[in-house]
DNA sequence: CCTACCGATCGGTAGG
DNA sequence: CCTACCGATCGGTAGG
């Protein structure tokens, strides 16, 4: 009846789905009684969260590849297999399975680029190995794509806190930009946003059989290093 | 009973709708008869296809803003001033009504950019006029809005036949980049989607209460005019 | 362009 | 986690 929330999230997945899903079949061929269905169910309850763990995936992927507005609670349920409103005994509301998705999602993204940064050296390319994290994140992943796809189609009453999760990860990219050496003229609020949109619009317009994520993103970093490469680092001043 | 589709859009807008609310607060408040109602409306049908133009005009309006699947036909029906079915008198279905506002935004986004890019010489201003115009339109006017914003969100069927018309206004911009003098290393097709990715993505982050739309566009254009700024056209080949 | 209606789908819930 | 259900909303239609 009540929902436990606020469980620690577990990895490991098995193979539940598949089971239930013959429970719903058999159900639906032979007309088994509740009580039998019920019954037929293996309790192998070992490890209580990897349902809600399976939920959050797949809510994840649906929200990242359809967006929130055209995922339904009846689709992440039949992708998990069970029945739809099962899903409201571990989450309250289809709003508070955004708000996990979207936490879970930022938590794994920044650590990502994290790790992707901390090999190199210079601000440059440290900043175009952010990029390219993030690009593959986001087209490869879905995590990120659940994230930052339509901000426009999530719930208003959510939306501040969802903006504001969002900022934390973009915290990351502001400090990298900080570090790198901009031409005359180029504020860095503007280069980031820039940046930013350049990569996430390759949301709309990229196929899977063009060119990899990562090659995508280093040629749209190119147009943002131009200045770069042409004016080595540390020799702003010596310009005309 | 049939929808008389093709009909030229005309303009011009009339009190229609005022009087059309009326009618419906009459019904509910006394439970006039069907036939008094039909009765009390006035037969001013001078100008046939205001009606369909109204529903265009809203149409836009609300899928630039909530996006497609976010709009429904009662919404639209509510904000034009008639019942929801009455709507399907002039368009045969939601996706054809799509495809309607699609059409005509293109054709009005076109203009628009050509228009603001006559008066100028150069490639690069020419670019940067174009920039301008397209953020203009994007947030301002919103029928770029409806037909650059949610991609994902268009029903399947049609979508084909949407990115079609999306690429001839792309091809606007594929010809003004061929022109501008790229820095070596730079592709002219990914800065192409570098620019208009930063550009649309200020959809997700533009708010009314800061810079207006020109200045936004001319900040995040210097980012990509930089090269230009430093190496003055034609000079190209005098690079270290 | 309105009336009156349809089947489908949705988020969510009580009770077990 | 399933059963069985609810009210709301949606795109769309027959008939006038």
């Amino acid at each position: 009846m009540a929902c436990p929330q606020g469980r620690p999230s577990l990895h490991g997945s098995r193979q539940r789905v598949q089971r239930s899903i013959n429970v719903i079949f058999t159900k639906r061929l032979f007309g088994g009684s509740p009580t039998r269905v019920t019954a037929a169910l293996p309790l192998d309850s070992t490890k209580p969260d990897s349902r809600r763990h399976d939920i959050l995936h797949h809510a994840t992927q649906l929200f990242g590849s359809r967006g929130y507005g055209q995922t339904s609670i009846r689709d992440i349920a039949s992708a998990v297999g069970m029945l739809p409103g099962s899903v409201y005994y571990h989450f309250a509301s289809k709003e508070a399975l955004l708000a996990a998705v979207y936490t879970e999602g930022i938590e794994r993204s920044i650590a990502a680029v994290e790790a992707a940064i901390v090999a190199k050296t210079t601000p440059w390319d440290r900043l175009e190995a952010a990029a390219v994290a993030h690009l593959s994140l986001l087209l490869a992943d879905g995590a990120l794509a659940a994230i930052i796809a339509d901000g426009r189609n999530q719930p208003i009453a959510a939306r501040d806190a969802l903006v504001q999760q969002r900022n934390r990860y973009e915290a990351v990219f502001r400090r990298l930009v900080a570090d790198v050496d901009l031409p005359p003229g180029v504020q860095s609020g503007p280069f980031r946003l820039a940046l930013l949109g350049a990569l996430n619009w390759a949301l709309t317009w990229y196929r899977p059989d063009g060119d990899p994520p990562e090659v995508v993103a280093r040629d749209l970093f190119a147009v943002f290093r131009t200045n770069q490469t042409t004016y080595p680092l540390g020799s702003r001043e010596i310009q005309p």
